[in-house]
DNA sequence: CTGGAAACAGACCGTCCGGTCTGGAAGTGG
DNA sequence: CCACTTCCAGACCGGACGGTCTGTTTCCAG
């Protein structure tokens, strides 16, 4: 009820706190402004701190936009990463690979990661720090999906490419939806994909008839799954 | 010696030479350093012209930079409008359309347009005119790609759709390169996706032969034009 | 030749913003 | 209760940068 004092914290707490209230403020911020249009003083002024605070805390905007990424980058690749656990046959797996896929690339954390590429593909000070932690994250996810699709049925060959195919379909639109959003459309293409996969899949059955039986329906016993048979470049 | 003077040029040569030189050092330093890192005294300093006459010319920022898009866009769209010209087979079609867009998504260009959108999409100061003019360049040119896959056969139906993907794999996978450049399997998933086009084309002209005839390659007969040289070698 | 306009040069200014610094309040170990 | 550390508050500073202003040169019309 009387809410605003709690007169004894300990020391943990009341860092914690400030540090939860900053790190908040500062990934609203972030997505909504941009690395280049993020003011430090802006990001005290929406957690409810003073400056110096923040300063304690986090010496440098640097330091600030570092701690954000990799506190929220962190919780959203652990959740992809149980999604991409469960039992599915490969149309499943496509169509929840493209969901998790647009809930990342059409999220504002994808934008606060590309643009941090961006910007620090350009200036060279060597703080590409950034676009390497965004990636250590992001790399990992993939690797889930990618053993998902084969325990799913899809040949260890293509099912990197189909992988980086459909990630990069969804990443692409992701962009074209900054200068034209056509949700519609959007998912007939998605639709149109998935299709596309498994029509080429079937045509790899058919190809190599003796073991892909299983493309689109639900795997067939077990297989020699984890990364084994990991070499698809030929 | 005698270098530097031309003693009598006429005004519109004077303003015409100073206005490229600065439009060239601006759209170079864009390139390179992006927006926000864009700083009006330093083009200036690489245009070799003082301060008084960029400021004469462009008398704010951000009308230079809509001069640098406009002028650098204009001449990259005509480009590729040509190039959509040609008589094509289907798979000539896909082959040409995908490297018009690497062309284009691979470059600074995209990398500037990126920027400005992402930019502009933050500070709702009303400025998006930028990311409207980057679309109202590049929209053109897709709609000439498009007639140019109906030409080559392609069902008017899927050639919209099909175009977008081609486009959002090539950019999703300019984005990428962002983080991780692997040029070979890029050139395995352009490969992989120009067969799965292919592959979908003939499933239409089988679904429904009695008109898709020229799609792909159904092959009762001849195949008409899919691999082989164009037909009317207009 | 001459007045005027356009083109150019460079100093100057106001503002913004990240970082620092001093001072004080809140917890902590002894 | 008392040094001592951590945490927080807000004033201050210095540089950077976009935009303006005044002055000078170059061209052109009459």
């Amino acid at each position: 009820m009387s809410a605003s004092v709690q007169p004894r914290r300990t020391q943990a707490e009341r860092s914690g706190e400030t540090r939860r209230r900053i790190l908040d403020a500062a990934v609203a911020l972030l997505g909504e402004r941009g690395y280049a249009g993020l003011r430090t003083g802006d990001v005290a002024l929406a957690a409810g701190v003073s400056k110096g605070a923040q300063s304690h805390h986090f010496p440098s905007k640097d330091e600030l936009v570092v701690a954000v990424v990799e506190h929220v980058f962190q919780r959203a690749s652990e959740q992809a990463r149980l999604r991409a656990r469960r039992k599915m046959t490969a149309d499943e797996a496509i169509k929840a690979l493209m969901a998790d896929a647009q809930e990342f690339f059409f999220s504002e954390l994808f934008l606060i990661a590309l643009d941090l590429a961006i910007q620090g593909r350009l200036q060279q000070t060597g703080e590409n720090a950034l676009t390497e932690l965004s990636a250590a994250t992001r790399l990992p996810v993939e690797a889930h999906w990618r053993t998902a699709l084969i325990e799913s049925g899809v040949p260890s060959e293509v099912a990197d490419d189909l992988l980086w195919l459909t990630l990069s379909i969804v990443r692409g639109l992701a962009i074209r939806r900054l200068w034209q959003h056509d949700a519609p459309r959007f998912k007939r293409l998605f639709r149109l994909w998935r299709q596309m996969v498994l029509q080429h899949l079937a045509g790899l059955a058919q190809a190599k008839p003796q073991r892909a039986s299983s493309a689109a329906e639900p795997a067939p016993r077990r297989r020699p799954n984890l990364g084994g048979t990991a070499r698809s470049a030929a």
